[in-house]
DNA sequence: GGACATTTGTCCGTATGTATT
DNA sequence: CAATACATACGGACAAATGTC
């Protein structure tokens, strides 16, 4: 389908290299599609107008999947893009800086470098749920109703695939809150790093979404939560009993023990729910920024 | 913080509006500022390039959160932007590209169009999810898993916020598919016309990521399900069986019965699950597109 | 409905930055 | 270090959309 003379080196699949006439006017079909498709869509309503940058990102998301390309596949550079779809640079450039911000394509400067599809991570989405909900602020009884629904699951879900590495990492990180915090600043860092400790088996959930949701509560957890220390010394009731339930929790998850995981996850849960509560942690308004 | 001379009407909350000699050098400071930013970040590993456009998207971010601005809100045009970051147009349009891409901004032209705070709605949230799951694909497994969970909850949670209408709506709904199928095309929209019976209680939940989560599923539902429907007759089980399901449902609910609803779901659920998988329906691999 | 003004959308030519060879 | 092949950035001309008189 693609038919601009590119001289892409590795992945890009042109089926026809030298086109001659057919490919010529199917190029020229292409062409003046595209550039009718500029004014209006087929949409029923009223015919919304449609911009040519919308119709290349919409063209090339349907060529990824047609071609069913895959993460670092490359895909044509700048000048082939603009000779096959008969638009300006300008354009492209914008096409390009839409797909970025979608997560879908990732661009490289230099020789070899060009566009390609990106390499999937979860923070563009994370930080997609987190522009949208920037204008629908969450409270911590939202994120808590969740957390008590999907942590148990989440966890009983990854224990058949969970080794050894897996509970050291866990323990590792357990040790940056193994002691009690001199400062206000250090209790706030000690209880932001307590929440890695759940991220270490939501890698290993085999179902992606279930993983997702969980670690989008996470995230706006360590990011955004700001709690109110009314009295002058922090206590270290929530440290302790966090860590004394993560070490049963890692026993349970180690012995397989479905049952009581579910059980020690469900009854933490709730338990960090009301001290958020009695200490009036909120959410702060932020736009969420995934630390990288 | 905005100072170029804007003549923008309705909202734009400019502190200052004519800036003398402190508003030009903070103008001279912030200008160079960028311009700078544009080589690196402070980023403590190797120092990666940051683009200029990334720079003003973060910036007009920021700009919209300090300024608390909400939907409709207008932002200063292009000319406005040019001027006060000190950037070219292109750059400009590549940032307002992606602020329209994360759902944060919409354009319009002509007189008093310009550039406006987004009215929030969740395809774009839903479709950056989309964009993430084409690359991590889902089974019909993982969907009910979280279905299982988060549908007796969120009918629980809504059900004090139905008001008759509501339950009109959703009437109307089911009358859609309150007679059987007469063709496979038929059988096939029925099936995804109920999914929007669920849709209509979404709303109601106070807890909007709890909404959101469920959203999801539904719109994956319907976008993306395929049924292989082996035996040549499609047969009308599913079809009575999740009708009069819903009818006691909404029984259920008018009556305030949170018990009833949760089981109802619930069990209901589970039976979509089996036949789902019994009929080997499955998840296509494609962008998710949301039906507007 | 027609002329006009305003604002975004598109294009192009050129120059600069960056990384590979 | 030079040449090369890419993306990035600039600025200004013109087109299209849309509200107002």
């Amino acid at each position: 389908m693609w038919v601009g003379k590119s001289r892409a080196r590795r992945v890009m699949q042109l089926p026809i290299e030298s086109i001659g006439w057919l490919g010529f006017l199917l190029f020229i079909h292409e062409l003046l599609r595209i550039k009718s498709m500029t004014k209006y869509t087929e949409s029923p309503k009223p015919a919304l107008a449609m911009r040519r940058t919308t119709v290349v990102v919409d063209a090339i998301k349907t060529w990824i999947v047609e071609n069913s390309l895959a993460p670092n596949d490359r895909l044509p550079g700048e000048k082939a893009l603009i000779e096959h779809y008969g638009v300006s640079k300008g354009t492209i450039r914008e096409a390009m800086r839409v797909l970025e911000a979608q997560g879908i394509i990732q661009t490289k400067t230099g020789p070899g470098g060009g566009c390609f599809v990106a390499e999937q991570n979860m923070n563009v989405p994370l930080e997609a749920l987190g522009h949208y909900f920037y204008f629908h602020p969450l409270t911590m009884a939202d994120v808590y109703q969740l957390r008590k629904l999907l942590e148990p699951e989440l966890a009983a879900s990854a224990i058949p695939y969970l080794d050894a590495e897996d509970i050291e990492q866990a323990k590792s990180i357990m040790r940056d809150y193994s002691f009690p915090a001199q400062n206000r600043k250090e209790w706030f860092k000690q209880l932001v790093r307590s929440i890695d400790f759940y991220d270490v088996y939501v890698e290993k959930c085999p179902n992606v979404l279930l993983s997702f949701y969980c670690r989008y509560l996470h995230t706006m957890l360590k990011e955004l939560t700001t709690v109110q220390l009314q009295q002058s010394d922090f206590d270290d009731h929530l440290r302790r009993k966090g860590f004394d339930n993560q070490l049963l929790l890692l026993e349970a998850m180690r012995a397989k023990d479905v049952e009581t995981t579910r059980r020690l996850i469900s009854t933490h849960m709730t338990f960090l729910h009301q001290y958020m509560e009695k200490h009036a942690a909120t959410l702060d308004n932020q736009f969420l920024q995934v630390a990288k």
